[in-house]
DNA sequence: CCCGCTGCTTGACGCCCGTCAAGCATTGCT
DNA sequence: AGCAATGCTTGACGGGCGTCAAGCAGCGGG
């Protein structure tokens, strides 16, 4: 089984590796129509057509369309754990790092709004169906994290303590963030100011 | 043309009336199935199955699908515009009022799960679909002033002015409801008092 | 009493979906 | 060089979708 066929010495190219690599490049060509056409629109031959290969070959890498999505989400949550892990650990202010972190979320709005509304759409897509609740839980809980780390950090800078538990905390955020989204992709050109603007209001008031 | 039918002297049951009847009990009955479903899952001969007509009478009172659903939402609009206003009227102190807005939330969250999750459903379908967005954004502006004079109501009756603009604060319980649905709908049990806490929380913050 | 209109059902259409089997091309081993 | 396994394409399937036309039932007005 698994004949490894190891170059020289060393691990190089086994065909699971090649076989990997082909779903990641299909998660990707997936999450790129997923992003622009949405849950509900987006077919198996939408997919492939945005690729480049043919509508068959999905079920070469995977069972069927369920796995596919589950390794599509799971492959974003891998690219965005670490979004704001840079500025967290450069930041040597609480104000430099509350600026930073608000100009980040709206970079991050505004350049990479299709996998974001996406995000949103597979969330509220698990409030339907259960079969994506324990990656979108998994998920959610890793942003939760990952926003954890930026206020606990700002605290500390700011030398003084959060009056909030993180879990409300990523509510409240994410509420902003979705508003912001929402009006960004309607065209509204104050989107990016506003998100601005609260977040750099917001963060304050969380300090003791 | 349009031959009324007026009984007495009265206007009463004109055809225009049972047309408008029928319109809005089809409404009701897509309602419930995108409840239950899902937009995503929600097909025309599945919303008549759940009413007591057959699939080919949609297109005997809507044009098509669309017309449908956007009926629907402005149905809905319809309903919710209202939700709060009893406690703001009725509430003689801040801290009643907020104790009252607090239990209301938690309440629709529990037993309107259905067609709170439809919202946040067709909401994200507008980040993708722009037929969506004109009735959308309506609604939301809507929920938005009823937020709004909930939060002034409660900012008079403290005696001390809001803080921070109404747009946000909006997007701050959003996120707040939004979470809270999650988590009841996955079946975690402190979902409720979860959402009461940070409610509770959050609004005597948002006073000066 | 019968006719015609309104309201609804039934059935059919073309299309697109997920899935899968069969076959072709390419590669790599012996 | 020849063969077998791998990787991908092609085409077909059953089914569900939105849509719509034709037809039936029941009621009200002449």
């Amino acid at each position: 089984m698994t004949a490894a066929v190891e170059t020289a010495r060393g691990t190089r190219r086994t065909p699971a590796d090649k076989y990997d690599e082909r779903r990641t490049q299909l998660a990707i060509s997936a999450l790129e129509t997923l992003g622009e056409l949405g849950y509900a629109r987006t077919s198996l031959r939408e997919i492939a057509n945005n690729s480049e290969f043919s509508h068959g070959v999905v079920h070469y890498y995977f069972a069927d369309k369920f796995e596919l999505i589950t390794h599509c989400v799971r492959h974003y949550k891998s690219q965005c754990v670490t979004r704001y892990d840079g500025l967290v650990a450069e930041s040597r202010t609480a104000e430099e790092l509350l600026a930073r972190f608000a100009d980040k979320l709206v970079e991050t709005m505004t350049t990479e709004a299709p996998v974001h509304r996406l995000w949103y759409d597979l969330r509220t897509q698990s409030m339907f169906e259960e079969q994506f609740r324990p990656d979108v839980l998994l998920i959610d809980a890793t942003l939760q994290e990952m926003i954890g780390r930026v206020v606990t950090t700002y605290a500390e800078l700011a030398g003084r303590p959060l009056t909030m538990d993180v879990a409300t905390i990523y509510a409240l955020l994410d509420g902003v963030f979705e508003k912001g989204l929402l009006a960004h992709l309607v065209g509204d050109r104050g989107a990016s100011s506003d998100l601005r603007a609260r977040v750099s209001d917001l963060l304050p008031r969380l300090l003791g």
